[in-house]
DNA sequence: CTTGGAATGTCAACAAGGCTGACATAAACT
DNA sequence: AGTTTATGTCAGCCTTGTTGACATTCCAAG
């Protein structure tokens, strides 16, 4: 099915080859897999769901972050969103408060057992991480991240971008 | 929180920090969006979704698969399958043949029309890594096939090992 | 000062796609 | 003959996404 390289490219283009392309897509598949999996179980256990999780750790990340910035990263709607910052709200992990410059915002912020949580989730998630990145070695690393970024949306990008900067 | 290299073991730890790690899983998380988002595109044209694609694509990957091989790739129950296959079958996309040595087991296979949008679909989605893959070259693209894998749950690992057998 | 629009919250309804549990059927195995 | 396996299907539930509508608050421009 229509390789890249023509007959006549084929300087060390064989990387992308549909072959290897496909092995890229079934190696995100699997992998996302991995990734997530020590996170859900417990959640479950908690009664959340991954949505959950996604809030809560980039409310970590950014805290008082308002809502609109927490929606375009996050992608989704404001209500489905607001469905969720509802629960984790009213069983006191996250506060909202009321912007003091303007009045409409909400800056959002962990609370005590909001950060417990997110480092239970973080840690475990990590935990993978860290065994399959030492497990490959710092160059591996710096070509995984690469990748990923580059198949990024450019929105996306830029919201990664923005939070190395204060990460860093 | 408990940085990985001790006070006594800096060699070259320095990509296992938390912070390192903090930046693989966004990575891992905005990157898996642009992975989904042209197929997204084009499903929710047709009126399917992602589960729909998953199907397709390991069909196409192993046809005459059994129902059961499908359920442990994809990792979710019969049930939720079955949804998405009545669907597939009734649309025909894929055919369901019985089994010549056991007429318990069915064999799945796409149709031609089945093929159609499976090709449709990963040729967007290898259009993207292609573009990732092109942009950041050969090495980065070994480290990043070399960290997916090693984050993998070992029977998915094996799934995806037993893919590259047939697909080489 | 009024008004438009932005930021937020909320209600309702719906859909996709997970899940469990239960039950049915046919075929294979013992 | 009885059990196990492979599959399908019905019913119901949950999470998390969607759209549409409407209220409130408040900044900012005219």
């Amino acid at each position: 099915m229509a390789e890249t390289s023509g007959p006549a490219g084929n300087e060390t283009l064989l990387f992308l080859t549909d072959d290897q392309l496909r092995k890229g897509i079934e190696a995100m598949f699997f992998a996302y897999r991995g990734f997530t999996a020590d996170p859900d179980r417990i959640l479950t256990v908690k009664g959340y769901g991954r949505a959950h999780h996604r809030a809560v750790h980039f409310i970590n990340r950014s805290p008082g972050t308002t809502v609109n910035n927490l929606l375009s990263i996050l992608g989704v709607t404001k209500q489905s969103l607001n469905r969720v910052m509802r629960t984790l709200i009213d069983d006191g992990l996250v506060e909202s408060r009321v912007g003091t410059r303007d009045k409409r915002e909400r800056h959002l912020f962990l609370t005590e057992r909001g950060e417990a949580l997110e480092a239970e989730l973080s840690t475990a998630q990590r935990n993978r991480m860290r065994a399959a990145f030492r497990q490959v070695g710092p160059e591996a690393v710096v070509g995984f991240r690469q990748v990923l970024e580059a198949m990024m949306d450019t929105d996306m990008r830029h919201h990664y971008a923005r939070l190395r900067e204060a990460g860093e």
